[in-house]
DNA sequence: AAAAATGTTCTCGTTCCGCGTACACATTTG
DNA sequence: CAAATGTGTACGCGGAACGAGAACATTTTT
């Protein structure tokens, strides 16, 4: 399940004490206890408020990111794998759990290329 | 108060329904129309399926970034090389060495799918 | 030593989440 | 045209779980 196990550490990083990360949140120790422990789970209000407080982002504290900075998007986003459709031996593609033929995928291919044609078809002067 | 706003759009930009999203995130179709409504607010596991299917951060569901991306994949323990179409996330497409765009994949997607109604008018629920 | 602070766990009252359902409207099908 | 299907919205209900407070053990401070 998703575990907010990051909190604990942030807090301990700054070595605040539950009481004090309580009273600046504005809630009850045992609340926020609770939710270091995974005995309960905040709200989207009170995570959003931990993560201003620690200065980070929501996806940090739920473990969706590495990065702890407070969201610097860089801007080689690209690092994906890149998959080229005319050879992919590696992978097979899906639609709704549904697994695409070869065939449909060179149709596609196809189709593709010919827009990609249509789109750029002024080659005169 | 804190508003999901975002969700519509995110949505409507992709041309999906009610009744699609809520099934892919297992959902009833009321539930995930509360949130976008504002009458419900998602537990963090549901918005966290939500940045994921719509390729974006919690954060910027919830307003706190302005940015869209950012978005690391999480842990999937699925296979590895089934490639999901709806939910293409850190997989880039290409023929001839040219990127598709990821609109050009969806109207592909809506292709096939439309292409195996055709073949096959029995439904089922 | 006492006193204060800290962390953990429990109960209780209440909120509100998620689902099913029903409805109005739009779109497609026969 | 009407019927059927898809789409968006609203409501009631059962139950899950939230938040607060209190009690307690442990640690730290005075």
């Amino acid at each position: 399940m998703m575990n907010l196990n990051r909190l604990m550490a942030l807090r301990k990083e700054r070595n605040w004490s539950l009481q004090y990360v309580s009273d600046q949140l504005g809630m009850a120790k045992s609340t926020y206890a609770g939710y270091e422990s995974g005995y309960r789970r905040p709200s989207l209000e009170a995570i959003a408020a931990m993560a201003d407080l620690f200065h980070t982002s929501v996806d940090y504290i739920l473990g969706r990111v590495d990065e702890p900075g407070t969201y610097t998007e860089p801007p080689n986003s690209q690092a994906e794998k890149m998959i080229d459709l005319n050879h992919l031996t590696n992978y097979t593609l899906s639609v709704d759990g549904r697994v695409l033929s070869e065939e449909e995928i060179r149709q596609f291919v196809a189709f593709i290329k010919t827009k990609w044609e249509l789109e750029q078809p002024a080659r005169s002067k």
